[in-house]
DNA sequence: TTGTGGTGT
């Protein structure tokens, strides 16, 4: 072991002994200091010097590569040994470690990963989780697992390093509220911070609106950023006026970086430096902000300064107070990146950048109070995520249930019912919420449970060759660049990796560019400048390439089959829909500005930026959907909603409509509907419905194709039924009721005792039908005497006639029983030739079944005086017709004369003609008459016979000579029932 | 018409 020293200058190296002495003397310790105490680099050799790191590693975890590995370098800088001998490092991708180590430096990814294959992390004896106050996903979890794993392990000891605010719960989650552990607070090397509050100077203009369900109008979103940059801009001014040193501006973005750039050259004199500074830009613009030069610096970043990356030199702080902050929205299942007012932990962090190396000034854009009315912390991650992963994870360890595990603030139940849904969803746990065979395999690869989904969807489509590329892209950040000063030549560059229909195929096409650069590279000077060339980062397409290999080693470790052929764009986008069934979107309108509709009633646009923005299809899927200004989808491709159907079966509610029957198909169906999350995949499509509803089925299977009749069938129990219905239904017009056949309902009764429950359409009807009647041949038979009721029986053919004889010529009487209509009543079919012939006088008697009610009126519309002598009325009438029946009498003389006649016979009273009011008796009372041509069709038709006769009169009249000329000579005047002398003679009687 | 920063079986 090498001699160990510390430096003196470090406050940290002051507190050694108390720190040892509190790490032997508990099992767990929290050490507290801001940035300059040397607790990273020192407390593992405090560790060392107490003999820790030798039963074991002492392991040290980082919330980021860099500094896990900058960190390694510098502690065996300082005990003097070569870098991985006792102090190594281990990031995704590079393990510098050798087998005697005793420290080892590590991303808390690493040491989470680790728990996978070392439950009880015996590799160590010592850990020490630094930064733990970023609260990152990793962090709270490790802290939980920490605290679970305590009680076994307890030789294991642990050290937390956090930031002063929030050390006591630490200290609080490792003991108890009453006892918690050993805080040691060391102070920081920092330098005296002066903060000023400078608040945004608003416009005076008043804002126009106050509805808050209107966005905010454009106008005046563009004031709040003028009145934002004219802030920065004065700020800076007054910290330049304090003296010479470099100014750090925390903007929320990339847009306002741009915007207050812009501002700032156009007020500065041209020796300051302005200098953007954000995660997505090149390594090149990231360096400039390392190199210092005479010319004072104005460096405008995002959050990135505040954490990750440590600008040397900054004497001025300039605070806009806000951060772009992901949340995940459970209600709409999509992340939200917008615009927040950063927690009073972070402003101060932002502040604490300023001193570093002298007294600095920091102006915060905002009230003094409204910095004091902030929450004293950021909401950590796990507060801010989708557990889906999180969940996934601690299943395949097997831990607690994510409600009971030790959480310093655990996610609410509402938090942990959607994750457990999203991997229902991608079928990686059951309705037990229990991990399926699917979810072991999701929980073996390094990626989130949906991307990992695509990979087992790949391996079964047939296209994990392609599936590896995209889903490794999905997991990195886009390769592609697009700095600021050249957006246009950086997307005519990327033009040509751009597919019509699929985002996703760029990244094959990039994939396949660079192993061809690499493959035909001079040296690794010129393949750099060939990425440049075509704004692609070579850092994040070497993170691509290193994923990729490390899903391609699982893949062969899992004997998962590679495919050669080339996959085609549905085997590869039915699985990545596999995936993102989320995330699909339907084009519902077609002006530009329409959107898309999504899963859960969302309404989400395309990225402006996507190739694909204008020529997206009616369907889409996207890798991703982020809230920002909008609702926006990332990376889409053109889906067909079949597979839709086919890759999202189990999450499809179908529902059912207008169930019909149809006789082309013979069986009941029903307009299916199906939604995806509340999205119309599809409607209105017709299904064979039986299956689904066989009670239903069934019984409009036998209301419409048996009883209703719509129904193909040779069965002859078929024809004969119908024609029994019919016949019956005839008699019904005949005598003007209703209610002679039974009612359908005891027909479908009929049907449905006979007919075995299973039925439910037409082809299993025959099947039955015929096994069924071999037996029995009668069986379905309808008996008329069923099928009629009993009052029915009086009518007859006698009494209601099919056809009349007008001078021997046979002329069709149809029944209608629809008051109102033109055709109620009675209806006589009069040939053209012998209109003329027709008797008026015949016709008032109407036929005997309708002449007794006839009668009644009639005398119904007597005067009183008259008609009280015939009273009743019905009798009177029923024993007029038997007279007239006993005479023969029927149809013989005026039927008025005749009923006058009889009057006087029976009660000696005198009435006359004038006395009956004709017009009160309803139409159907009256004969109707149809004029009809040789052809049968009808010409006219009325009830008025005279006005009938002198339209038609004279054609009539052409037409009878015609007739009797042309068939007299030959002696075919026999033809029919026609004799022409007869007509004639009886015509001229008739007049 | 445009997205903060990290991490890994």
């Amino acid at each position: 072991m090498p001699e160990i020293t510390f430096p003196e200058d470090l406050p940290v190296s002051g507190r050694r002994e108390e720190i040892a002495k509190a790490l032997t003397e508990n099992q767990v310790i929290i050490v507290s200091g801001e940035t300059g105490s040397g607790k990273t680099t020192q407390l593992p050799k405090i560790c060392l010097q107490l003999g820790r790191g030798e039963k074991g590693l002492i392991g040290h975890t980082q919330p980021r590569r860099i500094a896990a590995s900058s960190t390694a370098k510098r502690i065996a800088h300082e005990l003097g040994t070569p870098l991985g001998e006792h102090v190594g490092y281990k990031v995704r991708f590079n393990d510098t470690l050798s087998k005697g180590a005793w420290v080892k430096l590590m991303t808390d990814g690493i040491l989470l990963a680790e728990t996978q294959t070392d439950p009880l992390l015996k590799a160590y004896d010592t850990i020490v989780i630094d930064e733990a106050h970023e609260r990152s996903l990793n962090i709270d979890f490790l802290l939980g697992y920490l605290k679970q794993l305590l009680p076994r392990r307890p030789d294991l000891k642990v050290i937390i390093t956090s930031a002063t605010i929030d050390a006591d719960r630490f200290a609080r989650h490792f003991g108890t509220n009453e006892k918690p552990v050993p805080v040691i607070e060391v102070s920081g090397r920092l330098y005296k911070v002066e903060v000023r509050y400078r608040p945004i100077e608003r416009d005076a203009v008043a804002i126009p609106t106050a509805d808050p369900n209107k966005p905010v109008p454009k106008a005046v979103a563009a004031r709040e950023k003028r009145d934002l940059m004219d802030g920065v801009v004065d700020a800076v001014d007054e910290l330049c006026r304090i003296g010479s040193g470099d100014v750090l501006v925390f903007l929320p973005g990339e847009r306002e970086i741009r915007d207050a750039a812009e501002s700032l050259r156009k007020h500065h004199p041209p020796h300051v430096e302005i200098l953007p500074l954000f995660a997505r830009l090149s390594v090149e613009e990231q360096d400039r902000v390392f190199r210092t030069t005479n010319a004072r610096r104005i460096v405008l970043a995002t959050n990135v300064a505040e954490t990750s990356l440590t600008v040397p030199g900054i004497r001025y702080v300039v605070d806009a107070g806000l951060a772009r902050v992901k949340r995940y929205s459970y209600r709409n299942k999509v992340e939200q990146l917008q615009i927040e007012a950063v927690a009073q932990s972070a402003a101060n962090q932002r502040a604490g950048r300023c001193g570093r190396v002298a007294d600095g000034v920091c102006i915060r854009l905002y009230e003094e109070d409204d910095f004091n009315k902030r929450p004293k912390f950021t909401d950590p991650e796990i507060l801010r995520s989708s557990l889906a992963a999180v969940i996934l994870r601690m299943k395949s360890l097997h831990l607690t249930d994510v409600e009971s595990f030790p959480f310093i603030e655990p996610p609410t139940p509402r938090a942990i019912a959607d994750g457990y849904q999203l991997l229902q969803e991608v079928g990686a746990v059951d309705d037990n919420n229990e991990l399926t065979p699917l979810g072991r395999k999701l929980a073996r690869l390094p990626l989130d449970p949906r991307v990992g989904r695509m990979i087992l969807a790949a391996l079964d489509n047939a296209c994990l060759t392609e599936m590896l590329i995209v889903a490794s892209a999905l997991s990195v950040q886009d390769p592609r660049d697009r700095p600021m000063e050249h957006q246009q030549a950086a997307d005519e560059a990327h033009k040509k990796f751009a597919d019509d229909k699929s985002e996703f195929l760029s990244f094959l096409k990039i994939w396949t560019w660079f192993e061809q650069a690499i493959e035909h590279k001079k040296s690794n000077r010129q393949l750099m400048d060939n990425c440049r060339a075509n704004f692609l980062s070579q850092l994040r397409l070497r993170e691509w390439r290193d994923v990729h290999s490390q899903l391609l080693t699982i893949v062969r470790e899992q004997g998962w089959r590679l495919n050669e052929a080339p996959a085609t764009y549905e085997q590869l986008h039915t699985a990545l829909l596999t995936g993102l069934l989320g995330n699909i979107g339907f084009k519902d309108g077609e002006e530009p500005g329409a959107g898309y509709l999504g899963a859960r009633g969302i309404r989400f646009h395309i990225w402006p930026g996507s190739y694909l923005v204008k020529k997206a299809g009616k369907w889409i899927m996207a890798a991703e959907l982020v809230e920002t200004t909008r609702l926006y989808a990332r990376c889409v491709a053109q889906i067909q909603p079949e597979w839709i159907e086919k890759v999202g079966a189990h999450l499809l509610k179908k529902s059912y409509g207008e169930p019909r029957w149809e006789k082309r198909p013979a069986q009941v169906t029903a307009a299916e509907k199906a939604t995806l999350h509340g999205l119309i995949i599809y409607s209105q499509r017709r299904i064979h419905y039986g299956p689904l509803n066989p009670r239903e089925a069934r019984e409009i299977f036998i209301r419409d194709a048996l009883v209703g009749g719509d129904y193909d069938t040779r069965a002859p129990f078929f024809a004969h039924n119908r024609k029994l219905v019919k016949d019956i239904e005839t008699l019904e017009h005949k005598s003007r009721r209703l209610d002679v056949l039974v009612d359908d309902q005891l027909i479908e009764a009929f049907y449905d005792q006979h007919i075995p429950q299973d039925i439910i359409n037409g082809a299993g009807f025959e099947k039955w039908y015929k096994e069924a009647s071999r037996d029995n041949p009668k069986l379905l038979y309808l008996v008329r005497e069923e099928l009629m009721r009993h009052e029915a029986a009086g009518v007859t053919t006698d009494m209601f006639p099919k056809a009349m004889s007008v001078t021997g010529i046979e002329m069709q009487l149809t029944y209608h029983f629809e008051p109102g209509s033109v055709r109620d009543g009675v209806t006589l079919a009069v040939p053209l030739f012998a209109l003329n012939q027709v008797s008026a006088e015949r016709a008032e008697w109407l036929v005997p079944g309708m002449l007794k009610e006839k009668v009644h009126l009639l005398l119904k519309s007597l005067p009183q005086k008259l008609r009280r002598h015939m009273v009743p009325l019905p009798d009177y009438a029923g024993k007029f017709m038997d007279r007239i029946h006993a005479k023969m009498a029927f149809g013989r003389g005026n039927l008025i004369d005749v009923l006058i006649a009889d009057i006087r016979e029976q009660t000696g009273i005198h009435v006359l003609t004038a006395d009956f009011k004709m017009e009160t008796l309803p139409a159907h009372h009256f004969m109707n008459f149809k004029v009809i041509d040789e052809h049968g069709r009808q010409l006219d038709m009325g009830r008025n016979l005279a006005a009938l006769q002198a339209e038609f009169g004279r054609q009539a009249r052409a037409q009878f000579q015609k007739m009797a000329e042309g068939t007299a000579p030959t002696g075919e005047g026999a033809s029919g029932a026609l004799s022409v002398p007869a007509a004639v003679a009886l015509q001229a009687g008739a007049a």
